[in-house]
Parts: structure tokens; sequence; C-alpha cells
DNA sequence: AACGTTAGCAACCGCCTGGCG
DNA sequence: GCGCCAGGCGGTTGCTAACGT
């Protein structure tokens, strides 16, 4: 990579600096978006003389500097909605981060490549049991409405397909022997076989019209030991697979992450909305982090290291974030105080690191290999937690300790959320699950 | 204390899209 | 229609702190 460490002073092009930020580059930047306001990225560097290409201006102010950035641990119900989210639309962290406010992609990115790797390296699935469930009702609840503008009737997305997603699988298509399934689908991702099923039925039985196999996109199921090479736009370079379960077809309304507003928290709309692939006509809530800045609000910071801000006043947003109640210059969030500087954010943290997993798990492919798996050195009440709650918990029982349990904030995350009970959920699946090819061994998702 | 390993994060890169002339 | 430019997005990489041995 063209990164040459900390101490690097000059880039390749042009003298343009790279690496990180200072504080006097912090506030160069800061002053210029003070008083010019956001966009023209490339105007910085003629007119303040910072050595920085636009686009890294950009990224260091919506990373950041802009206000109203949350920072700290993510919240286990940010944790849930960012599992729900990825579930429905993969790895679109704007689309995301839109609705998390205060919280950049570029975070949201890092937290679930951090928990992606985590997960695979204990041949753990993606996403909570309740929260599959809730993806999978929410998409068969929504599995007609895929009408155009113009009152036609599209044809329905593969919803549980995607070409950059070896896991997923196309509608009507026959599976493969059950031989030549990834462990993964077999075992640790279960759920999208039944669901896939359970869509493909319930549209079905809305009248929905099937892909024609012309139209259908071809299930590569080799992708799946390819170690991740074949992996198309969604899963990315890292290879393995980037969900579970794959991201709904969109009108490809690839819109800035600044130009979204926040949602309301109230997830079916949102997932409908999500659902509709109509992110414009989502209700919104006016998203103070994602306003345009013309008038720059005070900025709380203060030197690394110091106890004393330096410039400014915390929180100057009007937000009910949990920033905006904190001292100025400290932002606590879940049991981790942050400090924030310019330059390399401090924090100082109650957050004990709590998985040690080996980065070339990454590197072996989309499933975890035998030999490469080490057990935790430690192990945290929440990681055995997510252990524990695919090694025998039953279908249905509430998810308790999933989600992180940084800081202490975390309150045990509520049960399923989702309206029908297990019951019913279980009965509906054996049903779906009867109409597919696979056996009912295959669908167990208690391995 | 030194070293190795790992997670987390900041920042870079390439690619894509939309606006504009 | 074409090219240029700015902005944005997603993927990747390197650094650093924390922790174990």
């Amino acid at each position: 990579m063209a990164r040459s460490g900390a101490g690097l002073v000059e880039g390749g092009s042009g003298g343009l600096k790279k690496g990180p930020w200072t504080q006097a580059e912090d506030k160069l930047l800061v002053d210029h978006v003070r008083r010019h306001g956001e966009g023209n990225w490339n105007a910085v560097r003629r007119e303040t003389g910072l050595q920085r290409c636009g686009k890294s201006c950009r990224l260091r102010w919506a990373n950041h500097l802009r206000p109203n950035l949350r920072k700290g641990p993510f919240s286990p119900e940010e944790e849930r909605q960012i599992l729900r989210l990825h579930g429905l639309i993969g790895n679109k962290w704007a689309r995301i981060s839109s609705h998390l406010p205060g919280r950049t992609d570029n975070e949201i990115k890092n937290y679930w490549n951090t928990r992606l790797k985590r997960r695979q390296r204990a041949g753990l699935p993606l996403y909570p049991p309740d929260i599959e469930r809730e993806i999978a009702l929410l998409r068969a609840q929504n599995i007609n409405p895929f009408a155009d503008a113009d009152g036609g009737v599209s044809l329905p997305p593969p919803l549980l397909y995607d070409a950059g997603n070896p896991f997923a699988l196309p509608p009507a298509v026959p599976l493969p022997p059950s031989g030549s399934h990834s462990p993964l689908i077999n075992q640790s991702y279960p759920l999208l076989n039944q669901m896939q099923g359970m869509q493909q039925q319930v549209f079905h039985l809305a009248g929905g019209h099937h892909q024609s196999p012309q139209q259908q996109p071809v299930f590569h199921h080799h992708q799946q030991h390819d170690g991740g090479a074949a992996l198309g736009h969604g899963g990315g370079g890292g290879g393995f697979v980037s969900s579970g379960l794959p991201p709904l077809p969109t009108r490809a309304h690839e819109l800035p992450s600044n130009q979204f507003d926040t949602s309301s928290s109230g997830s079916g709309g949102l997932l409908e909305s999500l659902l509709l692939g109509d992110d414009h006509h989502l209700p919104r809530q006016h998203n103070p982090t994602m306003v345009k800045v013309n008038s720059m609000p005070a900025l709380t910071y203060r030197d690394a290291g110091s106890r004393q801000p330096v410039h400014g006043g915390a929180g100057a947003g009007s937000d009910s974030d949990e920033a905006s109640h904190c001292q100025p210059g400290e932002d606590i969030h879940h049991g981790a105080k942050w400090n924030f500087t310019f330059g390399r954010t401090q924090k100082t943290t109650r957050c004990k690191r709590d998985h040690r997993l080996t980065k070339h798990v990454v590197a072996s492919g989309n499933r975890c290999v035998s030999e490469d798996f080490k057990p935790a050195k430690r192990r945290t009440p929440s990681e055995a937690g997510i252990s524990d709650l695919f090694s025998g918990v039953a279908p249905g029982s509430t998810p308790g300790g999933w989600f992180s349990a940084c800081g202490g904030s975390t309150a045990p995350s509520p049960g399923p959320s989702s309206a029908i009970t297990d019951e019913e959920f279980n009965l509906e699946m054996q049903q779906f699950m009867s109409l597919l090819p696979l056996s009912i061994d295959e669908h167990s998702w208690n391995t």
C-alpha cells in the first residue's frame, strides 16, 4: 500500500501529504469548513495551504471532524440495527450509517469487518437467530411490493441471491447436492436455505411471478471454494463472504451518505422502505448529523493527552445524542470514555479487548479452517454468549449476550422483535421447508 | 522486560456516478 | 455524446495499543 508509515510527510502525487492528520491540519480544515461550509474539498488546499487532497479532506471531515459525530462502542441497539440493515442491504455502509445518527460508514464498516472476522473464526453465523428471523419475515412479507412506479409488476428480486455472495441461493434453482454445500450453508447459515424457500413460497402464494431461468442469476456455487477470490462487488476482496444475507436489489439510488437523513427508529417503516429499495420515500426525521454545514458549530477538542479543552464547546448540536449531554471534550458512550482530539482520537476505554482472533482466517477463505481455529485467549461474557448461542440454544430462545458487552452497558438484548412466536415461526419454517429439496437435517439451525 | 499476536481503527486506493461545459 | 472534475462509496492496508507468553 502507498502508506509509508506515521512519519511520512509527502505522498507520491503533487507533494500532498498522506498519513495521519495532525492537529494543525485538522484546525485548518475545521476553520475552512467553518467559513465556507462543506463541499468543494479541493478548494481547501488552495485556500488553506493544507497539503491534502480533497478526498482526504472530505474523509477527515466526515469521519472525524464534523459535529455530532458519535464515537465509542456501539450500543446493543445500534448493533442490532446494523445487523438488520446489513442483512437487508448488505455492505452498503453509507446507507447503513445514514440510519445510525452520528455513526460513519467507515466506523460501521470497521465494526462489521471485525465482527465478521471474529465470527468467521469462531465458525459462527453472522446474524443472531432473531435478527435472521426478522429479516426473513420482513422480506417474506414484502415479497410482492416490487411494482414499478409505472404500475408494471417487476419480477421478484432474488431476495437471497447475490452474485457476490456465495452463501446466497437463487430462487427456484435446485440446490446442489448436499455434499457440495458449503459447511456454512448447511450448518452456520441454515436459515438462509430456509428463508430462501420461504420467500419463494410466499411469493408464489402471493401470485408473484418467478423469474424465468434466463432471468435468474446463475448460482456459482463453486465460489465458495475459491477462497473468496470470486466474490463479487458486495463480497469485496477480503476473501470471505460479506453477508450471510445478501443485499436486496435496489433501484440503485446510490446516494451519498451526507444526503441521507436518519430514518425514524421504527424499524418497520425503515425496513419496508429498504425492501422497496427506495430511500427517497423513507419517512425521515431531521438528522442533525447530516446537515450541510454553513455555519460551523463550535467544536470541542483538546490537545492529545490534555484534559483541557482547547477550543469551543462540546455537543453544540441540539440533538439528543448522548454526546450532547457530556462535558466539553468528553464523550461517554456505553462505558467508554472518549477524548475528542485533533489528530488521533484518544480513547480511554473500559471496554477490554475481548477477542483474540487471527486475521489470517480471512485470507483462508470464507469458512473457518480447522487448523486455523484457535480458541480465544480470553473469553468475555459477550463472546461466551455468542458461542453459547449457537452451541445449544433452542431456536427462538432469546439470544441474550449476543451483542457486545463493552463497558457494562449491555443490557441483555431484548427478545426477538418479530411479532410471531417461535413456535409459529418454526411451524412456518417447517411448512416452507417441506417444499424444499433440502433434507430436514440440512435445515436445522441448531448446530 | 522483551517479544509475539491480535483487534481496532484511520486513512488510503480504485472505481463509480452525477454535474457541467 | 463526450470528456473532465468533484464527490462518494466500498474494500483494503498499515499502524498502534493491548494483552499474553
